[in-house]
RNA sequence: GGAGAGAUGUCCGAGUGGUUUAAGGAAACGGUCUUGAAAACCGUCGUGCCGGCAACGGUACCGUGGGUUCGAAUCCCACUCUCUCCGCCA
């Protein structure tokens, strides 16, 4: 959510930067419910303040009838601009929540395939290798077929050195994150809709394409830690000593990925729930931009330790989430497609989350103001999984384990 | 799942229809005193919205949402959460 203050005072850039992002919304109308509910504030507060002096004027003793009388007038009066003021707040509130956040002048505009390469790191390799799926499940170590069978398509078992695997995973990106002043938290795997809704980059359309719903109960399954961990401070006002405030959350993800069959959904790379390490950051907001280099490196560290070759990109306008000011992808290299595929993702949200769910922090001066909050990917394992089976294939066939994981696989060096 | 109790500001806690403009205490901050510190004393000390350059004024907020009333923290209804006990259970 945007401060309806910035709003007004720029309503032809927040039109302008929210067409780039693709959104449709109507800033006129938006200012013209403003507009009325400050007339209607106004007309309400001046006849509560008829009422409250009516009802002190005999404080202790009975009202007279004709105070009486006069009390009901005001009464009528007042409930019914009382029921005009909250329909026009409820029209207001609603077009506010859907405009998204702005973008800095230097996103580049365009949809996804105008995405900014910005970084590459790694030898791409261009021989052949065996795909993940075929790898494992030759292997039994991967068994998407049985998964459908307990659940439904793209729902899958691993099994064996791949499930050493992902712990190794998470124990080495849990070793990385804390070393960098990371708290580990486990999570609700589960959110209401206050929360949800306050995460903001699930406008209605996608929620239905997107979110698990938990039938006969106001929850919702995660999508990712970043869900519950945004609403940790939820209605909050935090003593700006405690920041900046770190989280290294780890939790699975669940999500529908309805109409999601496309050619890259093979295997692993799209499916119903995996698990995720995901570092959070609350800060003041001159420190977001710092703090969304500082996530970006973590996750370029995490991907050098786990030697998978990739590149980082610079996400366009047109692919960015509601609630993004900026995002960039870390993309690891493909042997098997011979191109760069998402593996992590980080985004600085600025405080548009924190504005939805009342995240503030208090300076020492006294003065109040929203946090900023980021977001990134330390692991996906489902995709870190497919990034080290398809990078690290031996001569004969063989995945060879990342040094970095061997201490936490009993030292051993192949799968 | 059943029975009972409860939810008030940063915290503790008073408050069962109109001097509540939310008492009192603690913590925090500023000051006096002190060689310094503590203690003591004095002062400050919630958030949103509207208006105002500002000082300030108005209004709302006592778990959430409705309702009753001229007037609600206070009465009524529903819900959420917490605690105690019982049941079930990894």
């Amino acid at each position: 959510m945007l401060d309806i203050q910035f709003i007004r005072d720029n309503p032809d850039l927040v039109a302008e930067k929210s067409k780039l992002k693709g959104y449709e919304v109507d800033i006129t109308q938006l200012l013209g419910f403003d507009g009325q509910r400050r007339q209607l504030t106004k007309q309400v507060d001046e006849l509560r303040q008829k009422r409250n002096e009516l009802s002190s004027a005999n404080k202790g003793q009975k009202p007279s009838d004709e105070q009486v009388e006069k009390g009901r007038q005001i009464k009528e009066e007042l409930t019914k601009l009382e029921h005009q003021l909250s329909s026009v707040d409820k029209e207001y509130q609603d077009l506010l929540e859907n405009v998204p956040n702005i973008v800095p002048d230097d996103t580049p505009e365009g949809g996804e395939e105008n995405n900014r390469p910005e970084k590459t790191w790694g030898e791409p390799r261009q021989d052949t290798v065996q795909d993940h799926l075929t790898w494992g499940e030759s292997r039994e170590l991967i068994d998407m077929e049985r998964g459908a069978k307990v659940a439904g398509n793209k729902f899958y078992f691993l099994k064996g050195a791949l499930v050493q695997l992902e712990l190794a995973v998470f124990q080495y990106g849990l070793e990385v994150a804390t070393k960098h002043g990371f708290n580990p938290i486990t999570v609700p795997h589960m959110v209401n809709t206050n929360i949800l809704k306050g995460t903001g980059f699930v406008p209605k359309s996608e929620v239905e394409d997107q979110i698990y719903k938990v039938e006969g109960e106001d929850l919702s399954l995660i999508g990712t830690a970043e869900i519950p961990i945004t609403g940790y401070y939820a209605g909050e006002i935090i003593d700006a000593a405690k920041l900046p405030i770190l989280f290294a959350g780890i939790s699975p993800a669940y999500r529908r990925e309805a109409g999601a069959y496309g050619k890259f959904s093979r295997g692993l790379y799209r499916v119903h729930q995996f698990n995720k390490l995901e570092l959070y950051v609350f800060c003041a907001p001159e420190d977001a931009e710092t703090w969304h280099h500082k996530l970006v490196e973590i996750e370029e560290e995490l991907c050098q330790g786990l030697e998978i070759p990739y590149r980082l990109v610079r996400i366009a306008a047109g692919d960015l989430g509601m609630p993004a000011y900026k995002k960039y992808d870390i993309e690891y290299w493909s042997p098997v497609d011979k191109s760069y595929r998402e593996l992590m993702s980080c985004s600085n949200v600025t405080d548009f989350q924190a504005r939805r769910l009342g995240i503030r922090y208090k300076k020492a001066d006294g003065t109040i103001d929203y946090v900023n909050s980021l977001n990134g990917t330390a692991a996906a394992f489902s995709r870190v999984c497919i990034a080290i089976i398809e990078n690290n294939q031996t001569e004969d066939g063989q995945v060879k384990i990342p040094e970095v994981l061997r201490k936490y696989m009993n030292d051993r060096t192949l799968i």
